[in-house]
DNA sequence: TTAGGGTTAG
């Protein structure tokens, strides 16, 4: 029996595994023998197996044992159909067929792959059922789907009730925490594995670097990049990628380029894409497009997200014509635009003022334009106050079903741009028939060690009547010096003074009120926001930082605004 | 627990 399982050992291609297939079957090692099943299991996966012939072997066997079953869920989760898995899982079930730990495990990973929540919820049912609570692996994949379809929080709960937890278990819940907005309870959590005695290995960083990377926390990532260097992690080419993101992500490219440099291993293609886009976020086109032309002298291929990246370093950098000359020579190197390009580009060219070519782009691409292209294009409108490529744009939004405030906004601020009130009151009236939902703007501020965040007209915080009085002084002070408020970024109708109060009140202004009354003079206050700094924000940020003498970092959901002397990084560019 | 399963970067 064993020289069968090292024949088997030995398959190199599926011409071997059909041979072997054909010689147990005519030997009448087939029914009966356990070696089967390990041909079914290099059968049913990559490289060189084939699933459909694996299932034909299956079919074939008489009466199946579970690792029978097993090796073809398995092959069934790498498979281009995961959930034919659960139909799979279904049958044993009702054929009475013994389900282990394995089957489960398996058909967990389908779920994972499929985001399938319910599913996942009833193999925890079966899996309880069966006994198997108590298998530490079988726990760390169950706690890993949870966290994959964004159940933060059965995945808490099925590691805090886990007999049994290893690294493994932290790790799978740190990076679940880390990726599922909730940055702040994954650095508690590395703490409190670090307090129970428990070393933090290449995979615990990796999360715990993407969790200081979402939150901008400058701090936590330095200690961490310290603990990697004592411990050689960093010969990690992806802990070196992760540092690398997190120094982006806090604002330090140059630390980040410092961690590319001087690395100890080989970079990757992710190394380079990660650097790229932390010039584009910088706002640093020249440099990303440097880099991006290294590339080739490294023998590295670009891919989609190298163009991407570069996309995007031209579009914050106002670097039109690289970046039109990039897209259109993508295709040729192999990389075939997506959805996110056209969306680059649409957005370059948008912002260019070149409208026509936008949307001709737009109407030329192979796939049906996402809500994205026309948010983009309708967002140009708004700059070069375009109405009729407005109309067709929101046309186009309305028919894809978007429920977007902010779409109804741009329509209505060229309408108002054109004092075409009538249409104002249309689009508002449709906004209110509509129901729409905006998704709440928010920004957060570290100061002393805590986070605080702070939501359009919050007064959640301790300090609120001192740093709404902040915003009072700021908004004396800086019309002193010609400041009119850009109001026509306000929708309601409602008074200019009240207009000016909503735009007073953004969550992004709320915190750099409550930096400058909470650090002393001259410290730099960072702010994070969810959502793309305001026109408005923007410009009062940039006289705060003229009048205060502070330097201001913003941080936005797609680059940094670096605020100084009243000017910002971006050159009112972004 | 005697085959195999869990965590991982842009």
């Amino acid at each position: 029996m064993a020289d069968l399982e090292s024949l088997i050992q030995k398959c190199t291609s599926f011409s071997h595994i059909k041979q072997l297939q054909a010689y147990f079957f005519t030997t009448g090692n087939f029914q009966s023998c356990r070696t089967r099943s390990k041909l079914l299991d290099l059968c049913a996966i990559a490289p060189f197996g084939s699933l459909s012939f694996a299932i034909s072997i299956f079919r074939q066997i008489r009466t199946p044992f579970t690792n029978d079953f097993n090796a073809i869920i398995r092959g069934l989760v790498q498979s281009p159909e995961p959930t034919a898995a659960f139909a799979w899982y279904r049958t044993m079930q009702r054929g009475s067929f013994r389900v282990d730990a394995l089957t489960c495990s398996f058909t967990l990973k389908a779920c994972a792959r499929v985001l399938a929540a319910t599913e996942a919820r009833q193999l925890h049912a079966n899996i309880m059922r069966l006994g198997f609570m108590a298998d530490a692996l079988l726990g760390t994949t169950l706690l890993n789907v949870y966290a994959k379809v964004g159940d933060l929080g059965r995945a808490r709960k099925v590691f805090d009730e886990m007999p049994q937890r290893d690294i493994a278990s932290w790790n799978s819940l740190i990076f679940g925490l880390a990726q599922g907005n909730q940055a702040s309870e994954a650095l508690e959590l590395f703490k409190r594995m670090e307090v129970e005695g428990l070393k933090p290995n290449e995979v615990t960083v990796l999360g715990v670097l993407s969790a200081c990377s979402h939150l901008g926390d400058f701090k936590e990532g330095e200690k961490i990049h310290l603990f990697i260097r004592n411990e050689k992690l960093d010969l990690n080419v992806q802990v070196c990628n992760a540092l690398i993101d997190m120094y982006a992500n806090c604002g330090f490219v140059d630390k980040a380029y410092g961690v590319f440099d001087d690395m100890g291993c080989r970079k990757c293609l992710v190394t380079w894409n990660t650097m790229i886009m932390a010039f584009a976020m910088d706002g640093n086109g020249l440099k990303a497009l440097q880099l991006f032309q290294q590339m080739d002298g490294a023998r590295v291929q670009p891919d989609s997200v190298t163009y991407l990246a570069v996309l995007c370093a031209c579009n914050h950098a106002g670097l039109v014509e690289d970046g039109v000359r990039l897209f259109n020579t993508m295709g040729k190197h192999g990389v075939k635009p997506n959805m996110k390009h056209y969306g680059s580009v649409v957005d370059l060219l948008g912002r260019a003022g070149r409208l026509k070519e936008a949307y001709n782009i737009i109407n030329s691409m192979p796939m049906v334009p996402d809500v994205v292209l026309w948010q983009s294009l309708l967002g140009a409108c708004r700059i070069y106050k375009d109405v009729e490529m407005a109309e067709i744009a929101s046309r186009n939004l309305v028919e894809m079903g978007s429920n977007n405030c902010g779409d109804f906004v741009l329509l209505s601020n060229v309408y108002a741009a054109h004092e075409r009130w009538n249409d104002v009151g249309r689009v508002r009236d449709s906004m209110k028939k509509r129901d729409v939902k905006k998704v709440p703007g928010f920004s957060y501020i570290e100061v002393d060690g805590l986070r605080h965040k702070f939501f359009t007209g919050d007064k959640s915080n301790a300090k609120w009547k001192e740093i709404y009085s902040k915003l009072d002084e700021i908004r004396f002070r800086i019309k002193e010096l010609g400041y009119v408020a850009e109001t026509s970024f306000v929708l309601h109708d409602i008074g200019e003074e009240e207009k000016e109060n909503q735009l007073c009140h953004h969550s992004e202004k709320l915190a750099v009120a409550f930096g400058l009354i909470s650090t002393s003079e001259g410290t730099p206050i960072q702010v994070i926001k969810n959502l793309r700094i305001c026109v408005d924000c923007h410009v009062v940020i940039k006289l705060i930082s003229k009048i205060y003498e502070r330097q201001i970092i913003v941080r936005d959901r797609v680059r940094f605004h670096k605020f100084k002397d009243g000017f910002c990084s971006c050159r009112d560019y972004w």
